[in-house]
DNA sequence: ATGAAAGCGCTAACAT
DNA sequence: ATGTTAGCGCTTTCAT
C-alpha cells in the first residue's frame, strides 16, 4: 500500500495547477478537453480518492445523514432504513445509524452530532424528543424529519401513516365477518401511535353501534409476552370476545400462542388482526392477517423530504401520509352463526 | 440558532490562545488550573462543539467505523450491530452502515469510503469478497475484520462460531432422540458457512453409523419458501426422513409450514431443528428447537478486535471462535419406538 | 481555460 | 503552562 495519492500529486505529474485538478475531477468548472482527459486518467492511475474530511471542511458539508431509531435490534426500522438509504446513496449521501435505546441524553448526542458536522440533516424514527426545556424552539430550524410516530408540537415535517384510519378499516374487516365482541389490546397509551390505532378501533366500534365493554382495552407494549398476557386477561372475562384487534404483529403472535394454549383455534374460535406485517407474520401459522405499512416507502419519503429541506427550496410539506393496506390471511374467518 | 462558536471565540473571550483552548477541551496537554474551568465554562456557555471534519482533517482520523452487511434488511445482523454499536461508542467511535445488496461494486464502493477517510476500520459482514484482480492483497493491510463467515483466503481478522461443531451437536440431539432417518436442508452450497454445517450434519451421521440416502441433503438458499419446497421434495423421497436439520430458521418455518400442510404434525410426526434462532424462534409453533448463536457477543468482539487493530499492538488474532447454543424447545420429541 | 493564493477549523511542533 | 506558527487536503475567489 503505497502513500495516498493527493490532488497535489496529480496537477504535478500531468503538470497543471492543483485547482484545475480539483475543478475537473468535481466537474464543477470548465476545464479544456484535452486536461481533462489526462488529469482523469492520471487519478485512476494513481487510484485518487479526495479526503472527505479536507472537502467537508472546504464545503461545510458531510454529505451523510443520520438516521436514528430507538432500537436497531428491531427489524421493523429494517426496511425503512432500507428506503432511507438507497435514496440518499442516488442524491451522494452517505448513511449513519443512530441507536437511542430511549434514552434522552443519546437522542441528544445525535442532535449534537448534526452540530458537529457529521451529518447534514436527521431522519428522526423515535417518537419524542428530549424534554429539555426550549428543545423544541431549538432544533425547528434543523434540517430534521421525523419518520413513523409524530413528534406532538415539534413542527418537524415528517411522514406517516394514518393510523387511524388502518385500524378502523382492520376492525371493520372483523365486523364484516360477523364478530361483534371484539377487542383491542393497545400499545402504550400516552404515545400518539397507539392512540390513533385506539381510536381507530373505537370509532370503527362505535360506528357499528357496538359496545366496548369494560376490559375489552387493555393497555401492552409491543412485546411479545405482554400479547400472551392481555390475551389472557382478555379471556378471563365474563363475555370474552371472538375477535381481536392487537396493535402490532409482535403481540398479536403472543395472544395466537396464548390462545393455542387455552385450547381455542385461530381462526376458528377467534380471530385476530395484527398492525405492521411483520417479516415473519406470513410465515407464522396462522398467516396473520394485518395492517401493512409500506415501510421502505416511508424511508425514501424521509429522505426525499430530507433532500428537500436540503435545497433550500420552499414548500416543504409538514405532514406526508403513507397508504397501508390490509392484508387478508389466514388468522380471520366468519364468526360461526352459532355463536 | 446563533453561529457556530469556534475555537477561535472561546479564546478571544477567556483571553488565551486557540491552542490552549484545544488543549484544554481535548484533555491532551496539562492546562493550569485557573485557565481550564475558565475554558471549560465559556466552550459550555457559547454551546461550542468542535468541527469533526476540521478535526479529522488534522488529526487524520475519522472515529468512525463502517460496518457493512449484504442486506440490511435482515434482522439476524441487526444484533449484532448491537454489539458493534456498544463497544464502539464506548471507545468514541461512531458507527456507519452500509449495504451491499450482495452488489461487488457496492462493496467496493465501501472499501473505497475506508480510504476517502470516511471511517478509519471496517466491520464486514459479506461472507466474500469482491473478485478482482489482487483485491485480497490489496486490502490485507487494511483495519477490516470480518464477522460471521470466513472468507477464503483473506488473511483478515475474523470472529467467527464453530457452523460444524454446533451443527454436529444440533443432528447429535435428533440421534439422541431415536431418529435414524435425518434429512439436512443446506445452505447456499458453495459458501463456506452452508458447507460447514453440512460438514456437520455428515460427521454427526458418519459417527453414529446412519447413512445419509439419496436426495437427503437438499440444497437451499436460505429463504422461507425454498424450505417449503425443499420440505415437500423430501417427503416425496422413497424414505422420507422422520427429522430434519435445517441451515438456517427461516427455511425451517418453511418446511414446518409445509409438513403442516401435508398433514404432518411437529415434532410427533417430524422433529426439526433450526439454525439461528431468530427473533421470533421462540414464538413461533411449535417454538423451534435451535442453534443460537451470540450475535450481539459477535459484533462486541469484532469491534474489539478492531480496536486491536487501531492500537497498533501486535497480537491480533487471527480467528475468535464464540460458543453457540444448542436451544431445545418444542420442534423436537423422541422418535415413537414402533416407527 | 488555467494559475495563485487564501482559508475552512482544528491540533501539534516548537518555542518561551 | 501558554503562545506562535504551520499545515492537514481541498475548493474557490480573484486574477490573468
Amino acid at each position: 500500500m503505497t502513500t495516498r495519492a493527493k490532488i497535489k500529486d496529480i496537477a504535478a505529474s500531468v503538470g497543471v495547477s492543483p485547482a484545475t485538478v480539483s475543478r475537473a475531477l468535481t466537474g464543477t468548472g470548465l476545464v479544456a478537453e484535452p486536461t481533462l482527459s489526462r488529469i482523469r486518467e492520471a487519478a485512476r492511475d494513481m487510484n485518487y480518492r479526495p479526503n472527505v474530511s479536507a472537502r467537508n471542511l472546504r464545503t461545510q458539508r458531510s454529505m451523510s445523514v443520520l438516521m436514528v431509531v430507538r432500537d436497531v435490534g428491531n427489524p421493523f426500522y429494517l426496511e425503512i432504513l432500507k428506503g432511507v438509504e438507497s435514496t440518499a446513496r442516488a442524491a451522494g449521501y452517505a448513511v449513519l445509524m443512530g441507536n437511542t435505546e430511549n434514552n434522552p441524553e443519546r437522542e441528544i448526542e445525535y442532535f449534537d452530532m448534526l452540530r458537529d458536522g457529521h451529518a447534514d440533516g436527521m431522519i428522526l424514527i423515535t417518537g419524542k424528543l428530549p424534554k429539555r426545556d426550549g428543545f423544541a424552539e431549538r432544533i425547528r430550524n434543523l434540517p430534521v424529519v421525523v419518520a413513523l410516530e409524530a413528534i406532538n408540537g415539534s413542527g418537524l415535517p415528517h411522514v406517516m401513516i394514518d393510523n387511524e384510519g388502518a385500524s378502523r378499516e382492520a376492525v371493520q374487516h372483523l365486523i364484516g365477518l360477523g364478530h361483534r365482541r371484539i377487542a383491542h389490546i393497545a400499545g402504550p397509551v400516552p404515545e400518539i401511535m397507539s392512540l390513533r390505532r385506539r381510536d381507530g378501533y373505537r370509532r370503527a366500534m362505535e360506528d357499528a353501534g357496538l359496545p366496548v365493554p369494560e376490559g375489552y382495552e387493555p393497555v401492552g407494549d409491543y412485546l411479545l409476552h405482554t400479547g400472551e398476557r392481555l390475551c389472557r386477561q382478555l379471556f378471563e372475562l365474563p363475555e370474552p370476545p371472538t375477535a381481536i384487534f392487537v396493535a402490532n404483529d409482535e403481540m398479536a403472535f403472543g395472544a395466537i400462542n396464548e390462545l393455542r394454549r387455552m385450547g381455542l383455534d385461530v381462526p376458528r374460535d377467534v380471530s385476530v388482526v395484527g398492525f405492521d406485517d411483520l417479516f415473519l407474520s406470513q410465515a407464522f401459522h396462522p398467516p396473520l392477517t394485518t395492517v401493512s405499512q409500506p415501510r421502505a416507502a416511508i424511508g425514501q419519503k424521509a429522505m426525499e423530504l430530507l433532500l428537500h429541506v436540503f435545497s433550500g427550496e420552499p414548500g416543504v410539506p409538514e405532514t406526508v401520509e403513507m397508504p397501508t393496506e390490509l392484508k387478508l390471511r389466514g388468522s380471520t374467518a366468519p364468526l360461526p352463526t352459532n355463536s
